[in-house]
DNA sequence: CACTTGACCTGTCCGC
DNA sequence: TGCGGACAGGTCAAGT
């Protein structure tokens, strides 16, 4: 489920949250989501002070003052979630919250601080994982080595999207925004979404798509991640905060999730779902025209 | 090599 | 109400 702006808006939560305290204690069982020994959490986990939470492309980075850091990955359900040595931070609107009494069925790996705070892991679907990784390795995994760059890097330009994309000349271009070793962060919410800013079909491929197309591509990118981010994420069934609470991405949404209703740009036009690249895709059929 | 498809899991929703 | 099948926001491995 987490993309880009859902990672950074827990990313953000965390580390108003976490830097300075002290992990007292963990448990967790889920041998193949959290492989670490037994013999490293309790050397490196335990007792260590949190420095810090980092963020690159859908992964979490929390550095420990043991020179480890927790590296976490949410993948489809994960949510990583804080509470306070007197409860859930934040405690707004019930319908803020997509999350009860915690822990639940869905939690995989518990931390608890010296406070008595606790962040909890939970992942329904257990595709997401964390790793205990000396902090030195952690540019090093397979994923990171691989990964394109961030989106929303003050460095990263039009020219350089253009040129990633267009390696990949027979690609439907969903499929290559949505391959991270492309650019970092992007999913299915916001492909679909920067495709429709564009008015570019998902099936279109790369090689019949114009660089003005492609630079509006990446301006449609950045503006609609930004805005995400801006408003805490999008939250469907899973997705939380690090408090909890949902985001509010999906009541700006122009396409997702959005099948039957009218097209912002044509009111006598409804979004239709459809399969591209495997993934479930929303379009304007008259926006968007359908390659031949 | 470039591209596509299925697998990994659990829960939910939809049609019969 | 019960049951089977499709589907869900991400990545990898294996297939063509």
């Amino acid at each position: 489920m987490p993309e880009l702006p859902e990672v950074e808006t827990v990313r953000i939560g965390l580390s108003r949250f976490l830097p300075g305290r002290v992990i007292a204690s963990e448990t967790h069982d889920w041998p193949k989501g959290f492989p670490n020994a037994d013999a490293d959490v309790q050397e490196f986990l335990i007792g260590a002070e949190i420095l810090g939470v980092k963020r690159r492309a859908k992964v979490l980075i929390i550095e420990l003052s043991s020179n480890y850091s927790l590296v976490i990955h949410l993948k489809m359900t994960g949510q990583l979630v804080y509470v306070g040595e007197g409860g859930r931070f934040g405690a707004g609107h019930p319908s803020d919250s997509l999350v009860g009494q915690l822990p639940d069925t869905s939690t995989r790996v518990t931390l608890t601080c010296t406070d008595g705070s606790r962040l909890f892991f939970n992942d329904q679907r257990k595709f997401g994982w964390m790793r205990l990784l000396p902090t030195a390795e952690v540019p090093n995994i397979d994923f990171f080595k691989k990964v394109g760059p961030e989106p929303l890097a003050d460095d990263f330009t039009a020219d350089d999207f253009r040129e990633r994309i267009r390696k990949r000349p027979n690609g439907l271009i969903k499929a290559v925004l949505l391959d991270q070793t492309v650019v970092a962060g992007v999913g299915n919410i916001y492909a679909d979404e920067s495709l429709w800013g564009a008015k570019i079909h998902p099936a279109e491929r790369v090689r019949n798509i114009g660089d003005s197309k492609l630079n509006t591509l990446f301006n449609e990118l950045r503006a609609v991640l930004q805005l995400s981010i801006d408003k805490g994420g999008s939250s469907d069934k899973n997705y939380v905060d690090a408090e909890g609470k949902r985001g509010s991405y999906l009541s700006f949404a122009n396409v997702f999730r959005r099948e039957g209703k009218p097209c912002p740009r044509h009111p006598d036009t409804n979004i239709i779902k459809t399969r591209v690249a495997g993934r479930g895709t929303h379009t304007c059929p008259k926006c968007q025209k359908e390659p031949a």
